[in-house]
DNA sequence: CTAGATGCAAACGATTTGCATTGGC
DNA sequence: GCCAATGCAAATCGTTTGCATCTAG
């Protein structure tokens, strides 16, 4: 489906449709929250490997499609993610561990943003962070 | 007032009083939103300046003194406020202006995700992003 | 005087760019 | 065959590290 997708989008923009574009979506969608080091390396189990530019500039095609997004968990690489699967992420400064919560939780942030700035939040980019319970509880 | 309590801050911890540590904590309150580099070189219009690595070191000390804190508007470098002007940050990933929203529109969030997941959500920490007004309206 | 702070240069990880080559259409 | 897509190498940006020197206490 999101196959059927990537070929509809890419011939729509007069766009190639190459296995590179194929397979670097497909590990996206397998790995669910993933860097693009580790696109990278996913997709180089297969032969013949992407080189890692490729995967740089596939994911910015992809992302302008519409197809992915990424969100930033800290300090490191930003991680993608199918748009399809819309959620909240959550990062623990302390242990980078990483939960997903429902979007819902944002919808009367996203309201008031609309209201009072006229700006519209885009969830699935959005990370909160802070602390998590295993960690307050092991730093006392 | 914020340099007595980094001056008891430090000697509180048997660390020493230093220029570049109040100079840097200075731009960081003049700048408001500041990126390593943005302060490097406004620490640098006084002579002598700053080496890029201690303001580096001396970000990452203000912090844990929990003086300042930092959030990652996007893919570039951090920015750094001081801790007790406790703001929202809200980026547009099209035009990369930043508006500063009042912390209060996630006081639910916040609320809800110590609730149901005991995280103590960083409100300084958090960065939302998505279209502003003015993208929305030229990008029709 | 001595440990902690700073400067300097080099290393590092993530990403981008320029340019030559390859491959969809 | 042509232009988009890819590979490759080098450049770039932000940040960290190792080590020598300096300075607050």
């Amino acid at each position: 489906m999101t196959d059927v997708s990537l070929t509809a989008q890419l011939r729509a923009r007069g766009l190639r449709v190459t296995s590179a574009r194929a397979r670097v979506l497909e590990s996206v969608q397998r790995l669910e929250h993933c860097t693009p080091d580790q696109i990278y390396h996913h997709v180089g189990q297969d032969s013949p490997s992407l080189n890692i530019t490729t995967v740089y500039r596939t994911l910015d095609l992809l992302e302008e499609l519409g197809l992915i997004g990424h969100t930033h968990l800290g300090h490191g690489a930003p991680v993608y993610h199918l748009s399809e699967d819309q959620h909240l992420h959550v990062v623990c400064h302390r242990c980078e561990s990483v939960i997903s919560a429902d979007s819902s939780v944002l919808t009367d942030v996203v309201a008031s943003m609309e209201r009072e700035h006229g700006f519209r939040v885009d969830v699935g980019h959005v990370t909160l962070s802070g602390e998590c319970a295993s960690c307050q509880a092991g730093s006392r």
